[in-house]
DNA sequence: GCATCCTGGTTGAAGGTTCAACAACGGCCG
DNA sequence: CGGCCGTTGTTGAACCTTCAACCAGGATGC
């Protein structure tokens, strides 16, 4: 935790960015979950486990790998993974160079799912976000999305350091 | 259902920014949510409730202007509330003109609550938001997401009248 | 007045996520 | 080998959200 004595509150303009950009983000995000629901019967973190296989070699990952590409944790992932199973859309393996592995398959049903699911979703993507911006406030996004991705990055990593000096 | 015969599927470059857009929002959104459950005992959600009452004429809204501020359902709303009012830091009065509604109202140790949780989220917000971006970044993210809440509602709107034909 | 429909709000069940606890295995060092 | 620690993955409970069903009260039309 840091020093919270002088907090830099957010001024006027300020407040009108955040909150513009929490209530596009919000409603973006519950725009794409609802329309994968409602026509493909899995929400979006579902659907990012599928294509996350689809894209491994051999449609294929270690569920510790697939966690780390989903941007997931690993209890999560494996009570996803428990629900895709039971569909049939992907299957477990042993893992064999380590006993304690496991690996999570797509299978065909699973990959054909995906590409029935894809369509509605790219769609969706690119009327709510790719349509509504120019290519130059695209390439902004892009540089925002980098900058806001590093910062939390290097942001764990001092998490990290810093429970070690707790030690 | 629009046309889906000719998906526009997503370039290698628009792929690109996609997923870096979408690994910064999940990663931002888990980081301020997990900040404000370890520190303030209360997921964003329920945090934003308590600042839209506490903004409100008399602390208090009705349940229907209160989900639209928070651009939640009626359901998730209601059982929000139903926690918060547990806790002691929200109450329920009957509303005088509408023997139907029902009015939120946030108490004083709500606010107090709310107080001493705004520090550390208005704290992270800055890092991991404003301090990343320049100004000029900062201008671009509100017009982006100005533009995707704007192209959101027209969506909302076209789905509504979609609704209308089909009758 | 009354039948009808719409709105405001709640409820319970089903599904998803988080957290803490745990079991099983690998790696390391004595 | 044997003890110890770190990693991998699962599990169950608690919590949050969604969805559909529902009740109660206003609003409209006859």
């Amino acid at each position: 935790m840091g020093d919270m004595s002088e907090v830099r509150w957010l001024n006027g303009e300020e407040q009108q960015v955040w909150r513009a950009f929490m209530t596009a983000v919000t409603k973006f995000t519950e725009h794409l979950d609802r329309q994968l629901q409602r026509d493909s019967g899995m929400p979006m973190a579902y659907y990012e486990i599928l294509v996350a296989l689809s894209e491994a070699p051999g449609r294929a990952l270690r569920m510790s790998e697939l966690a780390s590409v989903c941007h997931s944790s690993r209890s999560r992932l494996s009570h996803a993974v428990a629900r895709l199973e039971k569909e049939g859309w992907v299957e477990r393996r042993a893992c064999p160079s380590d006993r304690r592995g496991s690996i999570a398959a797509l299978t065909e049903t699973g990959f054909g799912v995906l590409e029935a699911a894809a369509a509605g979703h790219v769609t969706a993507v690119r009327e709510h976000l790719f349509d509504v911006l120019t290519p130059e406030q695209l390439r902004s996004l892009a540089e925002i999305s980098r900058a806001v991705d590093a910062g939390l990055t290097t942001e764990c990593a001092n998490a990290r350091r810093e429970e070690f000096a707790d030690l």
